[in-house]
DNA sequence: AGCACGCCGACT
DNA sequence: GTCGGCGTGCTC
């Protein structure tokens, strides 16, 4: 039988029709389409529009001219207020500078569900009510260092600057007293903040200083809270601050004055899945925008950062600690080569478990830091080498001895640990290396009588560091095991001793962002100490490369030298902030065809002579199930040249403007 | 992204 | 012959 295609009656175009045309952006993985509608809107509304067989939420843009192909109506208006200005202008800067399709930008602003109906709750009415203001404004009081600081943040001319300050440097205080300055000038606020469950404190103060005028998105707001705060900020008449997680950005306030980004290194900032984005990037575009100011806090700036803002003259530096009782840690650097330091375990160093038992007896608590999770990331045959890989990712998998499991840890898949060697048939896998939870095993064998807690992404729910953080700072905990997780931003008074296991686990990389990345973490975990609470504070640092110029910038805490080095070597080779990055990557079934692929790209990129073409090679995530992965790096002075590149490249080609790292 | 269409191989 | 694999292209 021969299908008719659906035809909609032609519409009617007499003198009686008012009808108006409006660009629409839904929400999604399109572009805009033209709607009619019966009665006048303003862009920035959110309507609901028909798309295909769906019906989608959606932006209007703009009201156009009647186009010259049939239009669909719009269904229902969501809002009768418009979205802000800054927020459509966000949308279209997000689509042009990163390629990214308008409806998924268009998502960025627009809250999950945002078409459905939502019951009010008691609850969430008493939440923002019961934040009675506990401080007043006056008591924000700024010690020397922090009002030069707040001079020099008002002084600088360009929308962006940059406070470097130290941990402990009080740059809370500049940031309370800069959204206190923008209230009274009745501008709204946004503080980002990396993880909002970590922040407590800072959330803490603002809520103290600004009562219900803060607004706060944390990531444990269901969608139907996320909603209702969408609509309270949507609807406000007066100035919020909003504090938040990379997505707060996008809060809907209007009269937008001030942008917040504390620890702006982190990569948080950065969302990976699309619609990709940086949230450092748009924040400053929007700032630009509005003629606001956009401030980024860190006492370990991202050199691109760094360089762009001390260019503009727009780095202000803190170097003060704000207590006086906080003082260096004392640092020893653990050389791994030499097992002579390593007598009494093989992972621990014998000057670190002194360190520990040491603690044990004063009531003190160490930090054992170890980006790796499972307790040995390799099994091989002992009698073949066979390496055992994950059947989809063919990566290593790791022994998790708890559950005697191998779990790949990039898919997330966990099998049984074979009995035999499936290629040799030979029994006597061996397990290589070494994570959390074996130095958490090793730790409970050797202090049978200390309370050893590991926090890493294999917590269980409910023993996470977000929840057990109370208990954790009381003390009742002496050994903290852990990964990334435990090295950002906690503040433990009783901690005096952190031991980093291996110090340059993150160098050799293949990435040009390797070596700060690797910095960045180290700053952070001997950050943990010497915080002022305790009389003694230490690090020990063990390494396989103590002479390495990245370890040694870390434990001299030299940010400037860091800096300089990196800086240097970013100018040398060529790199961000010198270049700019556009990564192409393409997954296919086989290895022929992908190296087909890329070719054909190189051949049609080449002859530009503004760019810098890196040959293929497959990805460091070489072969999933999917097939293989291999990319190409452009890289030039100019962006536009690199979004010229990719006009009209093979759809099948995943096109990363500014990638954050190469991997 | 969905969802339809459409063009080839495996089965009742 | 039909069922269904997923490659391709469209959505105002």
């Amino acid at each position: 039988m021969v299908k008719k295609r659906q035809v909609r009656p032609p519409v009617p175009t007499s003198w009686y029709n008012t009808d108006m045309f409006y660009e629409v952006v839904p929400e999604g993985r399109v572009e805009s389409f033209v709607y009619d509608f019966h009665d006048s809107l303003l862009p920035g509304q959110i309507v609901i529009v028909p798309v295909g067989k769906r019906m989608l939420p959606g932006v209007v843009v703009k009201k156009v001219a009647q186009p010259d192909f049939k239009t669909k109506s719009i269904s229902k208006i969501l809002y009768s207020k418009p979205l802000p200005k800054h927020l459509l202008d966000a949308v279209k800067f997000i689509h042009e500078y990163y390629l990214t399709p308008s409806g998924q930008a268009v998502s960025l602003i627009l809250p999950r569900g945002v078409e459905k109906k939502r019951r009010k709750t008691e609850q969430m009415f008493g939440r923002t009510k019961n934040n009675h203001q506990a401080r007043s404004i006056g008591e924000i009081q700024l010690n020397m260092s922090q009002k030069n600081a707040l001079e020099g943040l008002q002084k600088a001319l360009c929308a962006t600057k940059l406070l470097f300050g130290v941990t402990g440097s009080g740059k809370t205080n500049i940031y309370l007293r800069m959204a206190i300055n923008a209230l009274q000038d009745h501008k709204s606020t946004i503080l980002l903040v990396p993880e909002i469950a970590l922040t407590g404190q800072l959330v803490r103060f603002f809520q103290e200083v600004f009562g219900d005028c803060v607004i706060t998105l944390h990531s444990g707001l269901t969608e139907s809270e996320r909603h209702l705060l969408f609509e309270q900020i949507l609807m406000a008449d007066k100035p919020l601050i909003i504090v938040g997680a990379r997505s707060a950005l996008f809060a809907p306030v209007s009269n937008l004055g001030l942008i917040i980004i504390d620890e702006e290194h982190d990569s948080a900032f950065f969302q990976d899945n699309a619609p990709r984005y940086s949230a450092i990037r748009v924040a400053s575009f929007m700032a630009k925008k509005l003629n606001a100011s956009l401030i980024l806090g860190s006492a370990t700036p991202r050199i691109e950062d760094y360089y762009l803002a001390s260019t503009q003259n727009a780095v202000v530096s803190i170097t003060k600690k704000a207590k006086a009782t906080a003082k260096k840690p004392e640092i020893r650097i653990v050389d791994f080569k030499n097992r002579d330091n390593f007598t009494k375990n093989k992972y621990i160093s014998s000057s670190l478990l002194a360190a520990i038992a040491k603690n044990l007896e004063q009531g003190r608590q160490t930090l054992i830091f170890h980006n790796r999770r499972g307790s040995s990331p390799l099994t091989i045959c002992e009698k073949c080498g066979e390496e055992i890989l994950c059947p989809n990712c063919f990566l290593p998998l790791t022994l998790h001895a708890d559950e005697y499991m191998l779990h790949c840890h990039t898919c997330e898949r966990k099998l049984p640990v074979p009995m035999v060697c499936p290629k040799c048939g030979a029994p006597g896998l061996i397990h290589k290396g070494f994570g959390t939870k074996l130095l958490e095993s090793e730790l409970k064998k050797m202090f049978p009588s200390a309370r050893v807690k590991r926090f890493d992404a294999d917590s269980k729910k409910g023993e996470g560091m977000d929840t057990q953080y109370l208990a954790v700072k009381e003390g009742e905990v002496d050994i903290l095991v852990g990964t990334q997780t435990i090295a950002k931003g906690l503040d433990l008074p009783k901690l005096s001793t952190v031991g980093v296991m291996q110090a340059d686990a993150g160098l050799s990389l293949p990435d040009y962002a390797a070596e700060e990345r690797t910095f960045q973490l180290l700053t952070q975990v001997i950050g943990r100490v010497g915080r002022g609470h305790t009389d003694k504070a230490e690090v020990f640092i063990q390494t396989y490369r103590p002479e390495h110029p990245v370890i040694k910038f870390a434990t001299d805490e030299d940010y400037l030298g860091f800096y300089n080095y990196a800086i240097s070597q970013r100018k040398k080779s060529g790199f961000p902030p010198f270049r700019f990055i556009l990564k192409l990557e393409i997954t296919m079934k086989t290895e022929r065809i992908v190296i087909q692929k890329v070719q054909a790209l190189i051949h049609k990129l080449s002859g530009d002579s503004r760019l810098i073409i890196s040959p293929p090679f497959p990805a460091f995530h070489e072969r999933t199930v999917k097939g293989y992965t291999w990319q190409i790096i452009v890289r030039s002075r100019q962006r536009k040249a690199l979004i010229q590149a990719c006009d009209g490249i093979d759809k099948s080609f995943k096109i990363t403007l500014d990638p954050p790292g190469l991997l």
